[in-house]
DNA sequence: ATCAGTGCAAATGGTTTGCAGCATC
DNA sequence: GATGCTGCAAACCATTTGCACTGAT
C-alpha cells in the first residue's frame, strides 16, 4: 500500500540540521568514533549525494561499484546507525519496500516521493513550519520535527 | 529511533471514510468475500475497537483470548489485506515495530502517538485539511489522503 | 596495547507463499 | 460441486547479533 511517512527522531533533541557542505567524517571523529576506510567511502558518497535518499543496499552497491573495497552491508548499517545516533541521518519506512535513509539538512527536510516514478518533490521550509504549527497548536505533542517523507503520487502518474 | 509516520493508501480512490457504525461483513459480503467464522470474528473486534490501532500480532491473541477457535496469524493477515483492498482500513509502520492496522473512519483520521507511553491524541479534522491544503499547493501531488499516524513524543513523557 | 570496527555466518522477526483439506456459496 | 478460505510449514527479506580477526588510536 502506498503510503505517506513521516519520522521524528527519537533523538529529537540532538538533530543538527546542516547546511551544505556537511563534513560527516569529521563529527564522526569528534564524537569518538574511528575513521576507516568504510566510514571514508560512505560519508563520501552521502556528501556527494546531499539530496539523495538511499537504502542500505543501494549504498551498498553504489559504494562497491565505485571502490576497489568489498564493504559489507552489516558495516553500512553500523555505520548508518552512528550517523543516525549523531543526528546527521534519519531513515523512514515504505511499506513493502526497504528502509530509506536521508542527511538532515535545513535546505531540503521535506519529500514527497511519487510511489510510480520515484520522483521527488520538495516542500518549502515555509510550508513546512505551518505545518508544525499546527500540530502542535492541535495536540500536546511538543516532538514535531520537519524532516518529513511523505509518498503519494504526483500529477504527471495519476 | 522516533518517528512520524503518515500513510496513503495506494487505493486511494476506493478510500471510504466511514461513520459509525461500520458493517465490514456486509461489505465483504457485497464484494464476493466469503464470511467465515475467521472474519466475523476479526470483524466483530474491528467494530467494537473502532479508534483502535492494532498490530496483527496483538489482533491475533485479542481474537483467540476471547473466542473457542484458533485463528491462525495468517488468517488475520488476508483478512486485514481482504479490508485494506476494499480500502476499509489501513496500515502504519513504526520503526522496530510491527505494522499497526487501524479502520478509515470519519472522526478520527489524524492520530499522533506517543512512543512512551501509547497514548493516542487525535487532531481534529480542521487541521488535517490545513496540512492537506498545504501540501497540495505546494507541490503538483495530489492524492494526499487525510489518514495520518505520527509518531512522537507527548508533553507528559518529555 | 587496547578496544572499536569489520566481515562472515547465523539468528531474528514480521510478513508472504505453497499446498492439501475444509467450508461457504 | 466448484472454488474461496484456512492452518500449517516453509520461504522470504530486511535487519540484527555473535564472534574471531583486523586495524585505528
Amino acid at each position: 500500500m502506498p503510503l505517506l511517512y513521516i519520522r521524528i527522531s527519537r533523538l529529537y533533541d540532538k538533530i543538527i540540521m546542516y547546511n551544505y557542505p556537511m563534513n560527516l567524517l569529521k563529527i564522526l571523529k569528534d564524537n569518538g568514533y574511528r575513521i576507516t576506510e568504510s566510514r571514508k567511502l560512505i560519508c563520501d558518497l552521502l556528501e556527494k549525494n546531499i539530496h539523495f535518499h538511499f537504502s542500505a543496499k543501494e549504498l551498498t552497491l553504489l559504494i562497491n561499484k565505485k571502490s576497489e573495497i568489498n564493504i559489507d552491508q552489516t558495516t553500512i548499517y553500523r555505520t548508518l546507525d552512528a550517523l543516525e545516533e549523531l543526528g546527521l541521518l534519519q531513515h523512514s519506512h515504505i511499506p513493502h519496500k526497504p528502509a530509506i535513509y536521508y542527511l538532515n539538512n535545513t535546505d531540503q527536510n521535506v519529500h514527497l516521493i511519487c510511489e510510480s516514478c520515484d520522483k521527488i518533490v520538495d516542500i518549502s521550509e515555509q510550508s513546512v513550519k505551518s505545518i508544525n504549527s499546527i500540530l502542535k497548536q492541535n495536540s500536546n505533542f511538543n516532538t514535531i520535527n520537519n524532516n518529513f517523507v511523505y509518498i503519494g503520487k504526483c500529477k504527471e502518474c495519476l
